[in-house]
DNA sequence: GCGCTGTCATACCCGGCAGGTATCACAAAG
DNA sequence: CTTTGTGATACCTGCCGGGTATGACAGCGC
């Protein structure tokens, strides 16, 4: 009952990706041969049949995907394994926090003053990313801690917070006749003529149907807006970064988002610790 | 920023848990001078010391602590990585289900039989283990499933779902005084004359401080309050294998108990999905 | 102080296996 | 039937993981 190595486990994370040995093995940089043959060293000491090969293209068996899976998991956490020893050997302790670029701008100032304001308070480095990025960058231990936005964001596997539930806003070209409304229903916001609601990715990259441009990130859909070219239903906290050109309406019936500060469940850092304790008082 | 392999996860984690070269090179069936070389190869590629080797022993640094930490972590999820995909080529599809050797017994056989009357149910192994046990059995993939207890067990890093909340009851000697009260306190409970609460691990092994038995499983505590010599206090379902020399008393003010179904948190296994719908519709 | 013992590090050797190159087998396209 | 693209096979080579023997050094008993 040998133990899996990691260096077959990203082999075959690359070929089943890839569907395609030579692909996998330049993205790999080695030669195909090899990688042909570990991946069949892997299929035979699992005993288990892992991809069809099926002349002209090969395809994932069932327990294929669950390694798949599986294996992600188990590169991240080594990697982790990685990072989080090379930082904590480094420049004393330092926390780095990961957040959507944009979003939550008072709540993050005032956390961020809170914790410096603490005795011992460790250096914080704030990792500003696209959307939906930060579980991945929790796991792979290229972050510490992250503030994420439920329902957004997918929190499986971590210790979370909330701090802060809040309704979401329309976000209308300032000239709109729309745009002096006390207050929209999601309804009413699908419907304004000439600007559609702009789309972002969900969790797995693709974009829900519908007529509005696909966007991925705040700059993009602030520019849009301001072109008078879409509105979009953002938290009322993402306000901070509006423009002149821009006018903020509440949606009455959208679901409420909650900003919850999350990090791997078996943190045992310190200043992490803190962190949380200082978000809870806020 | 290469990756680092198993097998150096695996040596870090034996030499830091035995704090000695020789031992560790023993439990891993190998000689001594090529695991200290290993671990120093590991320390460079990081750029980190781990161990502080002081003649006579060696001690881990606050780096070593943390690779320690998620090292396990990782070589879980690796070890997971094999199980899961071994599972899933066997015999179609299996859950392999953890639970307390006699705890939830109602609740438990209700799920069994709910989720046999499905159509398209997996076959369940049901994988009694001792307390406190079944998170890591998730964690490594020796286990799908586990049915644990809020707020004994350790659930960071699952999905969960509650089934059911319960009091918790005194178990005593059948022809104690006190086995005829409506109810207890905790506090009654704490001071009845000869008959200490008996103690039971913690998350980490240890026991809580107390003048009461030390035990390890239900039958030892059955055992010790046939005898007389010690009382209990446990969760109401956990009355199924009360004996006949048993009587149990409700506490009033003890901390509710909650029997909860977690599972990991990126498991996507479509019997385990139909297990969690049964659960939530009983 | 002088061995003795227990500990980790160093020196050196060897065999297996990861990786490379060349080639094959075969299916689809034309 | 050739061409093209694919993964599998055959075979070689060098590196590195592992073994043995030994060194360096701290504490201990006398």
């Amino acid at each position: 009952m040998d133990t899996l190595e990691t260096r077959e486990l990203r082999y075959f994370v690359a070929v089943a990706e890839e569907l395609h040995f030579g692909r996998a093995a330049e993205r790999l940089g080695m030669a195909q041969p090899p990688l042909s043959r570990a991946i069949q060293q892997l299929e035979r000491r699992l005993g288990v049949t892992l991809l069809d090969r099926d002349r002209r293209g090969v395809a994932l068996t069932a327990a294929g995907e669950v390694l798949l899976r599986e294996a992600r998991a188990a590169l991240d956490a080594t990697t982790a394994a990685a990072r989080r020893t090379r930082r904590a050997a480094r420049s004393g302790e330092r926390l780095v926090l990961a957040t959507k670029a944009g979003a939550s701008h008072e709540l993050l100032r005032d956390l961020l003053d809170a914790y410096a304001a603490e005795p011992e308070a460790a250096e914080v480095e704030v990792l500003m990313c696209g959307i939906g990025e930060q579980a991945r960058l929790l796991r792979d231990g290229r972050a510490d801690v992250a503030l994420v936005h439920r329902p957004f964001d997918d929190l499986s596997g971590f210790d979370t917070e909330d701090l802060l539930t809040e309704g979401q806003v329309a976000v209308l070209p300032a000239g709109h006749p729309y745009a002096t409304r006390g207050s929209l229903s999601m309804a009413e916001a699908a419907d304004v003529p000439g600007l559609p609601i702009a789309r972002w990715p969900r969790l797995d990259g693709t974009y829900p149907p519908g007529p509005g441009p696909e966007v991925k990130d705040q700059a993009q859909m602030a520019q849009l807006v301001a072109l008078g070219l879409a509105l979009i239903v953002i938290p009322a906290s993402a306000y901070a970064w509006l423009w002149a050109e821009h006018a903020a309406v509440p949606v009455s019936d959208a679901p409420a988002v909650t900003t919850t500060l999350a990090w791997p469940a078996h943190s045992r850092s310190l200043p992490l610790a803190r962190l949380v304790g200082v978000a809870t008082r806020l």
